[in-house]
DNA sequence: CTGAAAGCGCTAACAT
DNA sequence: ATGTTAGCGCTTTCAG
């Protein structure tokens, strides 16, 4: 276990103080040219390179953002996760994530350790709606915070999202332009404002039409064979189906092909996420897609501009957009 | 952003000096019980947890182990990230993640990273036999390394993975078991120990049957499709097909099925990994288990177990094991 | 332009 | 048993 080399190692091999070495290591261009010269050579000789927490210590920065997910098995999630890393490494900065495990206590934790962590920012998608409150808002004390796809009401922290309601209007459009006259939704219970949205543009969507059977439970793939069985048990089959999101889609129809539904012919399939679960199946998933790559620089760019606690946290929504592929007939 | 509480400011409540408050909060019993009790008071009261950073700098440890996988995307790292993350949050350490987007260049920047944040430990998966070396050898002289699933020979560290020869070898005979007389491998290209040894025990296996078709690609989706699209091509359709990985079998299956060809009923599909995306397809896969849990429980094992730099690296391998599925006609 | 010195918040000798 | 003090490695005044 060899020490690392720290700043007096490279200030003594250039023969100048720790300050001057400090500072040429820093950028600065207040040094002699030759000085400069020196401390570079003697700090790539000895392959130095700073220790991150003392400089977090003494400037109270980290260049580190902290992120808290529901599940890590989501590929939604996973592709948040993506990108968001992408954003901040161009800037130099890397991501801490951790998984809240679809429990606010855990998320509550979480956000705790990242804190003592000394995180610059913390970006998080909160398990729920209210539950998730409390902890946002102590955290918010502390550093700058930006909800992602979900919101959790009266956390005061800004939010990055898209619109949940413009989103279902098109699968719902799609489908009836498709043919659909019964459409159910598989969704999950409201306890999220992503579920929330989903499930009232869906009632909205189709409120003149009651036939639509609604169907909830989780953002898990177990809820969507559930509900599948639950469907082909019940007989009459809808001829369309919006699911909340592609890990409910995903296993909802493996159990309807399994049952000897055809998909898209006996019924249509719409889901929401567009993530890469959706091309594996077949039919590949027809999805709603959510401009993550921006959607991330706004998050950071929020994170970035010091917002003073008086002002009003602020709200990006981004416009989804449906994706057609083989499930609703390509 | 109001500042954190410090000992300090629990030390002047508590009407004690910073080391006495630091002694309760550490649980050391030498403390007078009343000062003990009017520190745990203050502590509550002022909602003290201790600044990670600047005990780490002083410790020396940060009770924080970093990991690197190749692709987050990947539900079998995830799996593994979820039982290694398990198990260190049960002794009370946290797990930071990084991609390194198989990219050895990626990976190497990234271990450097963790090992400026002062991790105690580091856990990767290396993204290629050869080129992780260095990267891994510099690694292991500053903290405890520990390489899972995928060893990259002469880095000197630890090793946690499964023997891949059984796994490839019980997927053969299950195949043979069932039925199949002409058997292809699609699989990735031998830049991985588990690539390389997961070929070399299907060539082993099949070698009295020079029908085997043999194609080697990467460890993705896209590849499974491709391969597919081959074989389809080809015209002469295996009666067996055993993946390298389920992520490349998911998205051949689905290809196939698009293609007409049933499965199991015209070809049969074995995998590897086991990982959820295999429950999600129609039909299910059948695909080799590793005992990710007790594989975790090992990795953290060696990593706590102070390696003298004498001793040779250690390996555990654990046994995999066949899960029957809808696949191979359950 | 350079160096000496202080201090981020914490813990562990050392001294009382 | 408690307090005083030094110092982890770094940055950044403040003098010179």
């Amino acid at each position: 276990m060899g020490r690392k080399v720290t700043v007096g190692d490279v200030a003594a091999s250039a023969g100048v103080s720790r300050a001057t070495a400090a500072r040429v290591l820093a950028g600065h261009t207040t040094v002699n040219p030759d000085m400069a010269k020196r401390v570079i050579k003697a700090s790539e000789g000895l392959g130095y390179s700073a220790n991150v927490v003392a400089r977090a210590l003494r400037t109270q920065r980290t260049d580190t953002v902290g992120m808290v997910v529901p599940s890590i098995s989501n590929p939604y999630f996973v592709g948040a996760v993506e990108a968001l890393e992408g954003v901040l490494a161009a800037s130099g900065r890397a991501l801490i994530l951790c998984d809240s495990r679809d429990s606010a206590d855990t998320e509550a934790a979480r956000i705790e350790v990242l804190l003592n962590r000394m995180v610059d920012g913390l970006i998080v998608i909160p398990v729920s709606a209210e539950d998730s409150v409390a902890a946002l808002r102590t955290a918010a004390t502390q550093c700058r915070v930006v909800q992602f796809d979900r919101l959790s009401q009266g956390a005061g922290t800004d939010f990055v999202g898209s619109d949940n309601f413009a989103g279902v209007r098109q699968c719902v459009a799609h489908l009836r332009d498709r043919g659909c006259v019964r459409i159910a939704y598989v969704g999950a219970a409201p306890t999220t404002s992503t579920a929330t949205e989903r499930l009232r543009a869906f009632e909205g969507s189709t409120g003149g039409h009651p036939d639509g059977r609604v169907l909830l439970g989780e953002f898990t793939a177990a809820w969507g064979t559930e509900a599948a069985l639950t469907l082909l048990r019940e007989g009459r089959m809808p001829d369309g189906i919006v699911c909340g999101a592609d890990v409910i889609a995903v296993s909802l129809l493996a159990a309807l092909r399994a049952a000897g539904v055809e998909v898209p012919t006996d019924v249509k399939v719409v889901s929401y996420d567009n993530s890469g679960l959706g091309l594996l199946t077949a039919p590949r998933l027809t999805s709603v897609d959510q401009p993550l790559a921006a959607m991330a620089e706004e998050t950071v760019r929020l994170l970035d501009a010091g917002l003073d606690a008086a002002a009003p946290p602020r709200k990006s929504i981004f416009a989804p957009k449906l994706i057609v592929r083989e499930s609703t007939g390509g």
